[in-house]
Parts: C-alpha cells; structure tokens; sequence
DNA sequence: GTCGATCCATACGCTATCGTACGGATACAA
DNA sequence: TTGTATCCGTACGATAGCGTATGGATCGAC
C-alpha cells in the first residue's frame, strides 16, 4: 500500500517511461482527438504522469510531432514492402485486400491516424512531405500488381489512384442510411475497382 | 484623413459588420486553417474590428460555428437541387461534372471547408448529422442520374458512392508526382466511373 | 552508505483565447 | 438639439497551454 514510486502511476507505468510510450499514446490521441488535440499536458495525465516528464523526454512538444510523423512514415512504408514481398500470385485478392486495410469497420485506429495525418499535411509542408511519400510507395505497389493483372501502365495508374482516393474519401462520408446493405455496395466497388468489371 | 469611423476599418466595412460578413469571413478561415483556426479575435481582426463587435452579433463562438454549418448544409442542398432540376439529357456529362466540381484544381475553397467540414464531423455530432444529410442528398441524386443512363439501382449506388468518395479522398493525397500527367490520369478515371468502360 | 545519474513533480512566467462589463461613437428620429 | 438604438472599442477576469527552473525520489556503482 505504499511501495516505491506508486503515486498516481498505473502499474504498467511502474517501468519508467521512455519515448516508445509517449508516441504510442500520442498515436492514441491523434487517433481519437486530431492533431489538435495532442497536447502535452493531456498527453502526460494520460500517461500518468506530469509534464515534467515530457520535457525530461522530448525538447519541446515539436520533437514529438516529428517523431510521431516519422515513425507513421515508416510504418506505412514497412506494410507496403511487406505486402509487395509475399509470393505473387493472386494480384486481385492483394488489391481487394488493400481496400480491405483501409476499411473503417476492419482497421478504425488506422484510418482515424491516417485522416488526422492528412488533414495535417494541409498545413504542415514536413507532413506533406511524408504523406507525398507514402502515397508514392503505395500507389506504385498497387500499379505494380494492377500491371501484373494484366493492365497497361497508364490504366494501372489510374486504377491505383482511384483504389487509393476511394478508399480514404469512403472514411470521409457518412452513407450508412443509403442502402440496407452498405457492405453490398462496398464489395461491388471494390469489384469494380480491382477487376473492372462493368456490371449493370 | 480621419473621416468619421476611420480607424483600422477597410473601405468595404464602412457598412457596419453584418451576420453574413461575419460568417462569408469564417468560411474563409475554415478553409485557410480549419476549425480549430476559426477563433473569435482572430476572425475579428480579419474583419478590422475588435470582438466587442462579434459578440454583439453572436451570443458566443459556438453560434457562429451552427451558422457556418447550418449555411453550408443549405448551399450544399441547393447545390444538388439545382443540379438536378437542369433538363434531363446528357446524365454522363452531369456525372462528370460532379467530379469536376469536387477537383482541386477547379474548386479549391470548395474542397478546402468541405474536407474542414468533414473533419469537423468526425468529433461533432452535429456536424456529422449535417454530413450524413448532404451525403444522402448528393448519392441520391447521383444515383438517379447513373439510373437515368441505364444502370441498375444497386450498381447506380455503388457507383454514386465511388464517385463521391474517389472525389472527398482524391483531394486527401498527393500524387503530382506519381505521373508525368496526372490530369490525364483523373479523365481516365472520372470516365471509369461514369462509364464503367474497363480499357487496358 | 555515499554519490551521481535517471526520471519525475511542482511552481512559475508567458501567451492565447473565451466571454463579460461598460463606455464611446454614430446615426436617425422627434 | 436631444435622446435612443445600434454598433463597436477597451479593459478585465478566467482558463488552458507551452516551456523553464528547480528540487525530490529512486536506483545502481563503488
């Protein structure tokens, strides 16, 4: 009832805390709160602890920003080397699986980060760098396996944008009272999408 | 040289500030900066006054931010209204003119407090019940017109959805670099959805 | 046990922002 | 001219957030 440094610490915070926890927790709030809302000092109650600790960590809540903006870039680039490597062979189920990832009912913390991290980019220039960055990688990965389904470069281009803008502007809309069957809807785009069907 | 009234004022606020000014100039600033710009002494100054006056006009910050909402939500109705009441004939070159509307490149304060909006929605209620009403508003009428140029009901849904949201995630990226002519690329797009043509 | 290093709490100054109180200025009517 | 309603400026209090300064607590080395 009174061991050594428990105060106001959770037990899993018994270990002192190093910057591995900090932007954990701050991916948590930018998840949930937008870029706007990571601020130091919610931050530390969130993590327990005060400030003092923050600054003990990091020199100023900039060092945070970047490093949180650095680890999603690597993060993004790492899932989509990671998905090009895995044996070839059935380049649509890849494709449908991307759509997949960007799901909002299959991956919400990822897509709530993914859209803070682009609203961001809007003002930020270093953000948008990294967001240029990604979509680069992703959007030649997703050429790659549309060429290797048979389209030519330029169609594979096209659909790569469109797998992507799709998949990212479906998180920004509100349609689930269009249809009884939104799940429906969402498998016939995204057949439409990969295979290019043309279905009446 | 020192008229009456002149102060810090711009010729066009002679008239003194009304409702709509103030809110024509926090559109502005959702575009600019995005809700969490929008900051009562900041929009002030903007307007080359002080916010004595705002707070005359408004009862606090969050009746500005309804208005802003409540604006957006009716212009944005009246935008697909008007849309569909333009003769029959030519559904094709409405849907394509659908995405025009939302391109970058041809309506970018447009895009700008759509994607504020948007963002907005994802922490407010209100805004997001704003959001789901424009959004039914919009696939509704989009689906008409794939219905109209003979698709069936289902796959004219899917295919409003798709439009909609390639449109939204479409200003979320960044692809100048992912093609030597990326405008290119968005015809052969916005012909995919709207044709559903499957070229290699 | 002492000492230094690590990690955090507390207290402080500073700025930005919201909202209020109140007074001043202007215009129009009587 | 005088009065009143409209519209705005200024001053104030309150809170939140950033960053700094400094001391306290814990732990391992010796």
């Amino acid at each position: 009832m009174h061991t050594p440094q428990s105060k106001n610490r959770t037990v899993a915070s018994r270990q002192t805390l190093d910057r591995k926890a900090w932007t954990q927790a701050a991916n948590d709030v930018l998840a949930e709160e937008g870029l706007a809302g990571l601020r130091v000092e919610l931050l530390a109650k969130r993590c327990g602890v005060t400030k003092g600790s923050f600054y003990w960590h990091f020199r100023d809540r900039q060092e945070l920003l970047d490093e949180v903006l650095a680890q999603w870039k690597d993060g993004r680039i790492r899932d989509v080397s990671k998905q090009a490597k895995t044996e070839a062979g059935g380049e649509l189920d890849k494709l449908g699986h991307v759509i997949e990832v960007y799901s909002a009912s299959r991956n919400r913390r990822g897509i709530q980060i993914e859209l803070a991290v682009r609203d961001w980019a809007r003002r930020d220039p270093k953000a948008a760098a990294v967001v240029a960055e990604v979509d680069q990688w992703r959007l030649k990965n997703a050429q790659a396996l549309f060429i290797a389904s048979g389209l030519s470069e330029k169609e594979a281009k096209s659909r790569s944008l469109l797998l992507y803008a799709y998949s990212f502007g479906l998180s920004l809309m509100i349609y689930e009272n269009f249809d009884e069957d939104v799940a429906m809807l969402r498998t016939r785009i995204s057949e439409f999408i990969s295979k290019g069907a043309a279905p009446v």
